[in-house]
DNA sequence: GAGTGGTCTAGACCACACG
DNA sequence: GTGTGGTCTAGACCACTCA
């Protein structure tokens, strides 16, 4: 119908049969995912109704829809029926799960803690170089800190931040903030993480660790290496988890 | 409009306030699936087109094209802009990946080759039995098998099944057959995996499996103990792999 | 009751595959 | 060209939340 946001086709052009033909759903999504990039809506927070939104693209609410629904697929927006779409954050449990897949061998659950150890500052080797696409040499920020479930320690992470954003983290904050890591993060430094990628292993206890998780120097613990991204595919977070998995393991579902 | 398949409302009758609302389109989906449990439509075969599923079921093509959705985003079926909708299956290597986790640390992908071991069969013992929902002492068949990455070993498995299905499997089934594991269970026994649950943990290696590893007794394996599922949550499949790390590594990723 | 997301419909048109 | 899935629209009505 009437002039929508943008062309509906960008200009193929080239030689190829359909090179770049995005339908006007996905075009939306992006302009969804801009505000969401340059922070104009927060996590928690609640962005306009559909309808608000299809008036203001110009297009139909089915549109605007499908756009929202696919964003609420990949946890980004969170539907609420009644009440809004509102931003993801990592204030919801939900999310805390899906970013900490560590569970007891018995089944259930149990209430987990985590006791930031150090933080300091240091510059970027070439690995966390790479991981983060930082430079040799930038500045990075290190915490380290015990995670323990019913009171038992079962992971040591060694996380790694572009000091460029996280340079103001102290020990103190750690302590002191009542909630997930992400959580931190985000309010703290409105810095939110949507996705990761984990890379395991099984490797021999050093002397440290094992000490932290009351085992034996050399037996065997999960190393499950994390790089986190933000908005845009940016990486902004590594770390190395070393689990003791005698009465925990690490559990996934494959669909 | 007109009279459709079954009661738009399934009698709330109760006390509670909304008890078993469940919108239409999710009735189709179960009409589907209850197709696709029975064998009608086979893995690798198109169901009919969604105009013609609408006809037959009495409603609109986009409440059918809403089922479908939903189905293709559990990767029960798979859409094909021009040439229909079909039921997945695991000679596509998108689900070979899906269930192989094991990627090369290097980056790049590796020829894998599957090589069976032994097969034999035995009475299931309690947690076997617990695992795939049997009774004690049900007859159950067991298969061991190496996965080679470049040719070099790099996973043992031990895979347990419960023998009233796979009674007949033979190790020189498993030898001749060219194809995934899942794949020659789809297509020689029907049986079709969508869904498994992981659990990892860190272990030391044992003589046995240490001698097929080419690693030393003693040195830390992942030890990845998988429950797979058939339609209706059905188990089918409980295995358990050690995986050597030294040079590949277990990928995940978390949304 | 007003506002929001959720469902369902009907119809038009587009992109793709295949003969 | 015909048939399939994919997009987009417009409108009606349902379910939920909150004031």
């Amino acid at each position: 119908m009437g002039s929508n946001v943008m062309a509906a086709k960008e200009a193929p052009v080239g030689t190829t049969p359909s090179p770049t033909f995005s339908p006007l759903y996905r075009q939306i999504k992006s302009l969804l995912m801009q505000r969401l990039e340059s922070g104009e809506w927060r996590p928690g927070e609640a962005i306009p109704s559909e309808s608000e939104l299809a008036i203001r693209f110009n297009v139909s609410q089915g549109t605007v829809r499908k756009a929202i629904d696919e964003m609420a697929a990949e946890n980004l927006l969170l539907r609420r029926q009644g009440k809004g779409t509102f931003v993801a954050s990592h204030d919801d449990p939900r999310a805390f799960f899906r970013f900490l897949r560590a569970v007891p061998l018995t089944g259930g659950i149990e209430p987990t803690e985590s006791v930031p150890l150090e933080c300091w500052r240091a510059k970027a080797g070439p690995e966390v170089a790479r991981m983060l696409e930082l430079n040799i040499g930038d500045p990075i920020t290190i915490v380290r800190r015990l995670l323990k479930f019913a009171g038992k320690p079962v992971v040591v992470d060694e996380i790694y931040l572009p000091g460029s954003v996280f340079g103001a983290v102290t020990l103190e904050m750690l302590r002191d903030y009542k909630g997930s890591l992400y959580s931190f993060f985000e309010h703290q430094f409105g810095i939110r993480m949507i996705r990761a990628e984990e890379r395991l292993r099984a490797v021999p206890a050093d002397r440290a660790s094992a000490d932290l998780l009351n085992v034996a120097e050399g037996s065997p613990l999960l190393s499950v290496e994390r790089v986190s991204f933000s908005y845009a595919d940016k990486p902004v977070e590594w770390r190395r988890g070393l689990y003791s998995t005698n009465e925990h393991c690490y559990f996934n579902e494959l669909g």
